[in-house]
DNA sequence: TTGCAAATGTGAGGATTACTCATATTTCGA
DNA sequence: TCGAAATATGAGTAATCCTCACATTTGCAA
């Protein structure tokens, strides 16, 4: 849990509001700058999103805007932080008080339904979690690639589990694929002795779902 | 494998060269703007890399480098195409002739780290693939974000599994946590109900490895 | 109440940068 | 050899983030 103060601690100092909203009024104001940046991101994304439509559309001057915020990604980071937020109290009720394995198997099935459902229905989660999402077609293009790859695996494994369900098949293949480029960038974002780590439990998980055992 | 067809002919249309390269002067100036812009992008990332300094760097003037891609974008993804291309033949090949279970795990394990090593080494893959690297500090606070959900999990398997290694526990965690929320980023990519389907999947491969069966 | 310092508000303008286009030069086939 | 197509150029345009000098409002101590 350090590691998440640090990097809190590392928000502040490079994001911080110039100046943190004291009186009421500001605070009203600060709050309409980020609703109408959250509308405008949910429109068009957050690359689309210009600082003067925000201004415009919070009915503040431009120059109001860089007072609590001294750049773009401050907006946007302020409203993930409000998700962060929302989606840890979220988890930590949901596993706080589970007392078996089946407890835990319902609560984390739950879990993961919420936050599949949360992320469906809030955009502006949507583009600040959702990597390429900048670039839309690049992102379709991943998908499409990744799609592609799964086949060789698809094609594979038909050979090994001729009875398997091609649908369920496929599903396995894209998401074990999908999982594995998310394990690898992982992987390489962090120490490489954690990263081989964790690309040798993806691989145990992987073949566990593929062929068993 | 028609939609990959389906992409690739998109992303034709959006970014395909103005103009191919048809004279080898042409080519060989293309191919040093190309190199230029994957030097440029494995110092400082794609979002830092100025078209003028590639323009320089390739020693054309920026009019030359517009004759050819018709924007900034069309030249990331004219090297992320050679990547995918590339890594497209050798997973083809890793897989090709695998004939039993014992052979697909050995070949689906090199993959991995083929894969692996293959992201480590090149800076230009882990720029255009890597999701939020373009904001750096942002990809640091979702990983510490991502980490500190993790530790819910954590203490929920120490709990159910007091006789396991503390550390594996961590990186099992940790890995599928990132994982769940690859999961869902992929889920809501596509249509509702293979997103579905997907998120089912992931529970089971999740749970099975958190709790077995 | 009054005065003043701190907080807040403003928007024209500076600075950067992706991209255009009119024009010049080179290539190459007829 | 000639002309059309291909290629090369870089000053200029447009868009946009952000600054800053100055105006206004708020809160509070005298």
């Amino acid at each position: 849990m350090d590691e998440r103060t640090a990097a809190k601690l590392d928000q502040a100092a490079i994001a911080s509001p110039r100046r943190a909203p004291t009186q009421q009024r500001s605070r009203e104001r600060v709050e309409r700058m980020l609703a109408a940046a959250s509308a405008l991101i949910a429109e068009q994304g957050s690359d689309a999103m210009r600082m003067g439509e925000v201004a415009e559309r919070a009915g503040v001057s431009i120059g109001s805007l860089y007072q609590f915020f001294p750049d773009k990604r401050a907006i946007v980071w302020a409203l993930a932080e409000r998700y962060t937020a929302e989606s840890q109290a979220c988890i930590s009720a949901a596993l706080k008080d589970v007392g078996d394995a089946e407890g835990f198997k319902s609560a984390f099935s739950e879990l993961v339904d919420i936050y599949y459902q949360l992320f469906l229905a809030e955009p502006v989660i949507r583009d600040v979690w959702s990597g390429t999402q900048a670039d839309k077609a690049l992102r379709d293009l991943e998908l499409a690639d990744s799609r592609a790859n799964a086949q060789f695996l698809v094609a594979v494994l038909k050979r090994l589990r001729p009875d398997a369900d091609p649908v369920e098949l496929e599903t396995t293949a894209f998401l074990v694929w999908q999982m594995g480029e998310a394990a690898v960038r992982l992987a390489i974002s962090v120490d490489r002795e954690e990263g081989d780590r964790l690309v040798e439990v993806y691989k145990r998980m992987a073949l566990r779902e593929l062929v068993g055992g």
